[in-house]
DNA sequence: ATACCCACGTACGGTGGC
DNA sequence: GCCACCGTACGTGGGTAT
C-alpha cells in the first residue's frame, strides 16, 4: 500500500470524523437533555446515569480525539487497513452486528432501570431512525457493558508494550491471540471478558466503577489486563518448565506438580552432576598415574635408547674397511701388547678371582680368538638380544654367579656364527639357533645383580679399546659406566694407543627396569681380561671408582661378579665379525682383536 | 508516577466419592 | 445426581521498587 493511497483513507476518515462528530454533537445534546431531564425526575443519585454520562464523556472524549466513527458499513476498505486506531475496531466487536447491541444489550440495562432508572424514558424507537445515534448507543451501552473493552481499545499500544515485555517467553498462537490487541483477539476476547466481567462485576458494577475511578478512567481495566498478562506469561512458564521437566505426566499436571517435579528434577540433576564430578576426579587421578607412568617408561626407554645410541655411534666410528690385514701400528702394537697383557692379565685374574672354581680356570685362561668374518653383520640389538636370549634360555649351572663364559680359542679361520645370528633380532629365535647344547657359563656372583655391564673383553687390547670409547665417548658414557658392573674404567697402558672401540655398557640402570631382561652378565671372554678390565678401570677414571668404590673391582671379580662382560661388537662389520660360539656361548669376533670393538 | 508483584476473593470446570 | 475438592482464570486492591 502507498503512502498516497494511505493519505487519501486519512482525509477520508478525518472528513467522515467530522461528518459523525457533528452528528455526534447532535446527539450529546439531545442526551443531555433527557439525562438532565432524568435527574430531574430522580433526585436520589442515580450509578447508571451517572456511569453513562462518564462513560458517554468517554467515548466522547475518544471520538473528540479525531477517531472515526464506529460505523463499519460506512468504513471504506481502506479504512480497514488503518487499523491503527482502534476504536474502529471496537465496534464490530461483540456479535459483529452493530444493531444486535442494540436490541440484545439494552435489556439488561433497562430492567433496574425500567423501574428506576430514567433510561426507560429514553426514545429507544427514536433512535433507530438515524444510524449515528444508533450507534453512539450501542457505544454508550457497550462502554457501560464492556467497560474493559473501551480500556482494552484505548491502551492497545499499551497492550502492546505490555506483551513485548516478555519477549522471551514461548506464547502458544492461541495465547497470543489472546494477549494481542489485535482486531481478531479483541473481538474474541471480548466475549470471554463478558465471562469475568459478568461473573465478578456485574452485581456492584456500578460501586466498583465508582471505586476505580478516583484511580483515573481506565486504570482498572489496564491492571486487569496487565494483570492478564501477566498470568498468561506465568502460565507460558509452567508450560515451558513443564516440557522441559522429563517423565512428567502431560496431562493432570497441576501448576504445584510442575513446580514439585521441578524440585525433584532439579535435585537429580544435581545428584548426577556431583556424581559426574567425582567420576572426572577420579579418572583425572588416573590420567595423572598414567602420565606418570608413562614418563616412568619413557624414561627407561630414552635410557635404554642411549644404549642404543652410544652402539650406533660406535658402529659409525668403526671404519668399515678395517679388516684384519690393516696393519696399522695401533693394532700391530696392541697385538704385541696383547700378549704382554695376556701374560700380565692371566695372573692378575687368577688373583682377582681367586674364587673361581679350579674348573673353570683353565678355561678363564683361555682366550677367545676372535676371527673375522665381514660376511656377518648382525646388528648390535639382535647382538644383545641374542645374550639376553641366550642367557634367558640357558640354565645356570652356577646360580650365584653372574654368567661368565669362557671361550675357548677359536681357529682364526673358524667360520662365523650361525647365519641367524646376522639377521634376526629376535631372541627367541636367536636361542633357538644359538642355544648350544653345552654351555660353559661361569656366573659371577654380584653384589650388584641388577648391575650388568656388557663389556666385550677378549683380548686385552679391547681395555684400551675401551679406555678409547670412555676418554672419546663423554661423560654420558662414564656417566653410564660409573654404576656399571665393573665398577672400574678401563686404562690404557702408557704408549697404548687406542686401536679399538670397546664400548662398556653401562646397562645398570636398564637392569633395575628390566631385570629379566639381563637377568645374567653376558659372557665373557676371558677372566683375566675382565680382572684387567676392572683393574684398568679402577686406576683410569678415579671419578668413577668414587662410585665403584663401595664395590671394588677387585671384590666383584673375585666373587666372580659380574663382570659380566659381553662381546658386543656395534659396527655393522665388528657385529658381523661377532661369532658366538655355539658351545661355549661366547660371542667371538671374527676380526683382529685390534679392531674390536667393544660395547 | 509507573510498572510490577502479590494476595485475596470469586467463578467455573473437572473429578471422585457418596 | 449431588456434593466436595481441586485446579485454573479472572478481577481487584495493596505494596514496593525504579
Amino acid at each position: 500500500m502507498s503512502i498516497e493511497t494511505l493519505l487519501e483513507a486519512a482525509k477520508f476518515l478525518e472528513l467522515q470524523a467530522q461528518q459523525q462528530q457533528k452528528a455526534r454533537e447532535d446527539d450529546l445534546k439531545e442526551k443531555h437533555r433527557l439525562e438532565q431531564l432524568a435527574e430531574q425526575r430522580h433526585a436520589d443519585v442515580n450509578y447508571n446515569s451517572t456511569i453513562h454520562i462518564n462513560n458517554v464523556s468517554k467515548a466522547e472524549e475518544l471520538r473528540t480525539e479525531g477517531r472515526p466513527a464506529p460505523i463499519p458499513p460506512s468504513l471504506p476498505p481502506p479504512s480497514m487497513a488503518i487499523t491503527v486506531i482502534p476504536f474502529p475496531v471496537v465496534n464490530p466487536n461483540p456479535t459483529g452486528s452493530p444493531t444486535l447491541p442494540v436490541a440484545t444489550l439494552s435489556p439488561p440495562a433497562a430492567p433496574p432501570p425500567a423501574a428506576t432508572l430514567p433510561r426507560s424514558p429514553q426514545p429507544k424507537p427514536d433512535q433507530p431512525t438515524s444510524v449515528l445515534t444508533a450507534s453512539h448507543k450501542q457505544l454508550i451501552q457497550n462502554h457501560h457493558l464492556h467497560p474493559q473493552l473501551i480500556a482494552q481499545t484505548n491502551n492497545t499500544k499499551l497492550q502492546q508494550q505490555l506483551v513485548q515485555r516478555y519477549p522471551g517467553s514461548i506464547v502458544s498462537p492461541p495465547q497470543q491471540h489472546a494477549l494481542l490487541p489485535q482486531a481478531g483477539p479483541v473481538l474474541q476476547q471480548a466475549p470471554l471478558q463478558n465471562g469475568p466481567v459478568s461473573r465478578g462485576s456485574p452485581p456492584d458494577d456500578g460501586r466498583q466503577l465508582d471505586k476505580k475511578r478516583p484511580g483515573g478512567a481506565g486504570t482498572r481495566e489496564v491492571h486487569n489486563k496487565l494483570e492478564k498478562n501477566r498470568r498468561a506469561h506465568l502460565k507460558e512458564c509452567f508450560e515451558t518448565l513443564k516440557k522441559n521437566i522429563p517423565n512428567i505426566d502431560e496431562k493432570k499436571t497441576s501448576n504445584l506438580s510442575v513446580l514439585r517435579s521441578a524440585l525433584r528434577y532439579i535435585q537429580t540433576l544435581k545428584r548426577k552432576e556431583k556424581e559426574y564430578e567425582h567420576d572426572m576426579e577420579r579418572l583425572a587421578r588416573e590420567k595423572i598415574a598414567t602420565q606418570q607412568r608413562l614418563a616412568e617408561l619413557k624414561n627407561e626407554l630414552s635410557q635404554w635408547m642411549d644404549v642404543i645410541e652410544i652402539d650406533r655411534v660406535l658402529r659409525q666410528t668403526v671404519q668399515p674397511e678395517e679388516d684384519q690385514a690393516s696393519t696399522s701400528t695401533a693394532s700391530e702394537g696392541e697385538d704385541i701388547m696383547d700378549d704382554d697383557l695376556e701374560d700380565e692379565i692371566a695372573p692378575r685374574a687368577q688373583t682377582a678371582l681367586p674364587t673361581v672354581p679350579q674348573t673353570m680356570k683353565p678355561e678363564l685362561h683361555k682366550i677367545a680368538t676372535l676371527t673375522q668374518t665381514p660376511t656377518l653383520a648382525p646388528t648390535t640389538t639382535s647382538f644383545i638380544t641374542q645374550h639376553i636370549s641366550i642367557q634367558h634360555k640357558v640354565p645356570l649351572h652356577q646360580p650365584q654367579l653372574q654368567s661368565l663364559t669362557v671361550i675357548p680359542p677359536q681357529p682364526a679361520s673358524k667360520p662365523a656364527a650361525p647365519p641367524t645370528l646376522t639377521t634376526s633380532n629376535t631372541p627367541i629365535s636367536l636361542t633357538q639357533t644359538l642355544i648350544p647344547t653345552q654351555t660353559q657359563i661361569v656366573t659371577a656372583s654380584s653384589l650388584h645383580p641388577t648391575v650388568i655391564a656388557h663389556a666385550s673383553v677378549s683380548h686385552p687390547s679391547v681395555i684400551q679399546a675401551v679406555n678409547h670409547v670412555i676418554h672419546g665417548g663423554g661423560p654420558k658414557h662414564i656417566a653410564h659406566l660409573a654404576p656399571s658392573t665393573t665398577t672400574g674404567t678401563v686404562q690404557l697402558a702408557p704408549g697404548h694407543q687406542p686401536i679399538g672401540h670397546i664400548t662398556v655398557h653401562p646397562v645398570a640402570h636398564l637392569s633395575q627396569h628390566l631385570p629379566t631382561l639381563y637377568p645374567q652378565p653376558m659372557a665373557v671372554t676371558q677372566s683375566a681380561m675382565v680382572g684387567h678390565i676392572t683393574h684398568t678401570l679402577n686406576h683410569a677414571h678415579p671419578h668413577m671408582n668414587g662410585t665403584a668404590t663401595s664395590q671394588p673391582a677387585a671384590t666383584i671379580v673375585g666373587k666372580q661378579t659380574a663382570v659380566s662382560t659381553q662381546m658386543v661388537t656395534h659396527h655393522p662389520q665388528l657385529v658381523g665379525q661377532t661369532v658366538l660360539n655355539p658351545v661355549t656361548m661366547v660371542t667371538m669376533p671374527s676380526f683382529p682383536i685390534g679392531t674390536l670393538k667393544l660395547a
